[in-house]
RNA sequence: GCCGAUAUGGCUCAAUUGGCAGAGCAGCUGAUUUGUAAUCAGCAGGUUAACGGUUCGAGUCCGUUUAUCGGCUCCA
């Protein structure tokens, strides 16, 4: 039989061999480093027997899937180590994940000191070395063997395998756990490990199941490229947000206050305003109107949007729906206000598409334990907008959309840091969802269409849809790996129905209009959280709550920084002088670690001469510059929202 | 909501078995008048998250509450 290799190269085989054979043929380094096999593009273990022609990869821990292979062995040992020190607890499950592996185990909730004791224990497994077995057993024999080991959550496991599944156990010198594989032809590879953290787990992830302890790790196959991790890990903890925001006074919470309730400091709240006014703007440009809706009503409307029966959970109900006459809630959203918006004048044909927006407060009562930062809050404020057209103008609108979008967030320099999602619905849960297959079908199709006409590279996911049609989602990720939504464009195929909304069409007749949901910036408490952790807190120019800090040498030279704090303050430049009698050096690294991206220092020479001498975070700029062509410049940065490469170390 | 950890001036952290709450930075005042990342001195700042309990005595021990952080999606 002929294996042709990834580098194209064609091995002849007399007889069928395994994986690891074939790598040890290759070179004996590589069936050291091997993980896992891949064939025909298929990840299989390295036991497998390849017995017809077919095209071989050899995985090892540089590739996605050898890594995950290499931290599922890891998982493995963690779990032995487990069952070695701790004989009652049972096994649930153990992956590996993006940035390592971690195990669910049935037992009481452990500290950082046992931990420590658990990875000691791994490492006198790994010490031993022991060759790791594969084999298979039919699946009743297979319960009876986990429940002979007393593993209730193995059993579970096994009897929700479909009937055909191919049932494989791997034994590590005796310790044998349920697992598809792949895994390492022995323990000994693993070389660098740690166990990061535990915590509490649900089993299969729902809050009905019961409350595992789950241990997270992550593993190596060199220890500078552990310790290069974990000091990576402590580095981002500087950027996170939820730090970094309240140490540059943007933010803070007070616990009288409440959880989810972030207060903006001045500087914080300067940011949001100049988000806010250039979104505003830039949105009426953009044909937009704007409105200005309650943050609450009464129970009635969220009855006729369906949120009484589906949302009243997340919802801050005021008033007791028993005892009074009339409940009000707080709005989680936006989209009935506006259409009654809408239908407060009768529209024709002419006035479609309408395209309304609002810088508009929400609040959703989410769980106490989800809270987070700036990023999961209780009350926020998001670039609503709803636009009302024509069934004709929907692929043209909805392009729309997205170039806004877009423009949000190459402006912010955030374009290169997103994924673009395709929710859909989910045809084997129809009953969330309004509507028939069909008209999701189509409404599904026709977002394909305009998504693939812009050429954009998106994933496609089903059951994330809302309940009245399907959205783009724009994810991004934070510094730790965890993804949100920041914009999202929906297409709504039927509230025009149940809010009775309509248009007079050309031929007289009352027709129902399509309605597109959108932000174009998004949420500003996570973009700004977003902003934050991407610029580590030197935000671009013109978008930093203080530009420019004017450091007089000493007070002989209070007059003249004063005079030119009034011209660049004059120009809207975000300006303040530090008036104390301190040393220049003091001065500036106070503005430094501000992250204040100009300081213009002054003293008797650029008096003498009517300059100033620029330091900024931007090479080239430094030196003395005229007062005029600084602020020219700066004016000019400000204005096109320049995104300058910060090339100083901050 | 659930599991776990944490909570001492604005920030970072001390405080021996339960025995007088302390330091650095920031702030304020004064001196200094400074040329590109920390001048010197003094002052002020705390009901130790809140409430309750044990005790002669609680930052420390116990209970309740609140807040903050990590996790509860990535299916043997």
């Amino acid at each position: 039989m002929k294996i042709t290799l990834k580098d194209g190269s064609v091995i002849e085989c007399a007889e069928a061999k395994s994986v690891i054979e074939i790598a040890a043929d290759i070179s004996e380094g590589l069936a050291r480093m091997a993980c896992a096999g891949e064939i025909n593009g298929k990840v299989v273990d390295l036991r497998t027997v390849v017995d017809e022609d077919c095209s071989l990869n050899i995985l090892t821990f540089n590739d996605e899937k050898g890594k995950a292979a290499y931290r599922h062995t890891a998982s493995h040992v963690l779990a032995e180590a487990v069952k070695n020190l701790y004989p009652d607890a049972k096994l649930a499950i153990g992956p590996s994940i993006d940035t390592g592996f971690y195990y669910d185990f049935d037992m009481p909730p452990l500290s950082r000191e046992d931990l420590d004791k658990i990875e000691a224990e791994m490492k006198k497994i790994i010490k031993k070395g022991e060759k790791i077995t594969r084999y298979t057993l039919p699946r009743e024999e297979a319960i009876r063997f986990m429940e002979e080991k007393g593993e209730p959550y193995k059993v579970e496991l096994i009897q929700d395998l479909p009937e055909d599944a191919e049932i494989s156990f791997y034994d590590q010198g005796g310790f044998v756990d349920l697992c598809a594989g792949p895994h390492l032809m022995s323990t000994k590879p693993i070389k660098a490990f740690k166990l990061i953290s535990s915590s509490g787990a649900y089993w299969r992830g729902s809050e009905k199941n019961k409350m595992l302890t789950r241990i997270y790790g992550t593993a190596f196959t060199k220890k500078d490229e552990l310790k290069e991790y974990l000091t990576y890990l402590e580095d981002i903890k500087k950027r996170d947000h939820n730090k970094l925001g309240r140490d540059l006074e943007l933010f803070t919470t007070v616990d009288v206050v409440g959880q989810g309730l972030p207060l903006f400091m001045p500087k914080g709240t300067k940011i949001i305003q100049t988000l806010q006014r250039w979104i505003e703007d830039e949105e009426e440009k953009r044909g937009y109107v704007r409105t200005r809706t309650p943050l609450m009503a009464k129970s009635d409307l969220y009855v006729i949007s369906d949120h009484w029966a589906h949302y009243k959970e997340g919802m801050f109900v005021l008033g007791d729906e028993e005892k009074d006459k009339e409940v009000f809630a707080l709005r989680p959203m936006t989209c009935p206000f506006q259409y009654y918006v809408y239908k407060a004048t009768p529209k024709s044909y002419r006035d479609l598409p309408y395209r309304m927006g609002e810088t508009s407060t929400l609040f959703r009562n989410e769980d106490s334990g989800e809270m987070h930062g700036l990023t999961r809050v209780r009350q926020f404020t998001i670039s609503e907008g709803h636009l009302v057209l024509m069934p004709e103008q929907l692929e043209e609108e909805f392009k729309g959309c997205v170039d806004l979008a877009k423009y949000c967030l190459t402006t912010l320099g955030l374009q290169d840091d997103v994924t673009y999602r395709m929710s859909k619905w989910d045809p084997n849960n129809a009953d969330h969802y309004l509507g028939d297959a069909e008209m999701w079908d189509n409404v599904e199709n026709t977002m394909r269409t305009i998504l693939d006409d812009i050429g954009l590279e998106y994933t496609e996911a089903a059951g994330e849809a809302a309940f009245y049609g399907p959205k783009l989602d724009i994810q991004a990720k934070n510094v730790y790996g965890k993804e949100d939504t920041m914009i999202t464009i929906q297409i709504d195929m039927f509230l025009a129905e149940r809010f009775d909304m309509s248009y007079v069409d050309r031929d007289g007749q009352k027709k129902r209009p399509y309605i597109i949901h959108r932000t174009s910036m998004g949420c500003y408490e996570r973009t700004l959280a977003w902003l934050i952790e991407k610029y580590a807190g030197a935000f671009p120019t013109w978008l930093c709550p203080e530009q420019v800090r004017v450091l007089p040498i000493s007070e002989k030279y209070l007059d003249y920084a004063n005079k030119v704090n009034e011209q660049l303050q004059a120009n809207n430049i975000l300006s303040t002088v530090d008036t104390r009698s301190e040393k220049i050096g003091y001065k500036i690294r106070d503005a430094r670690m501000q992250k204040i991206p100009y300081m213009l220092v002054v003293g008797q020479k650029e008096e003498e001469l009517g300059v100033v001498a620029v330091r900024s975070r931007f090479k080239g700029d430094e030196g003395q510059k005229g007062l005029d062509e600084f602020i020219n410049d700066i004016c000019k940065e400000i204005r096109t929202k320049e995104i300058r490469k910060v090339e100083v170390e901050e």
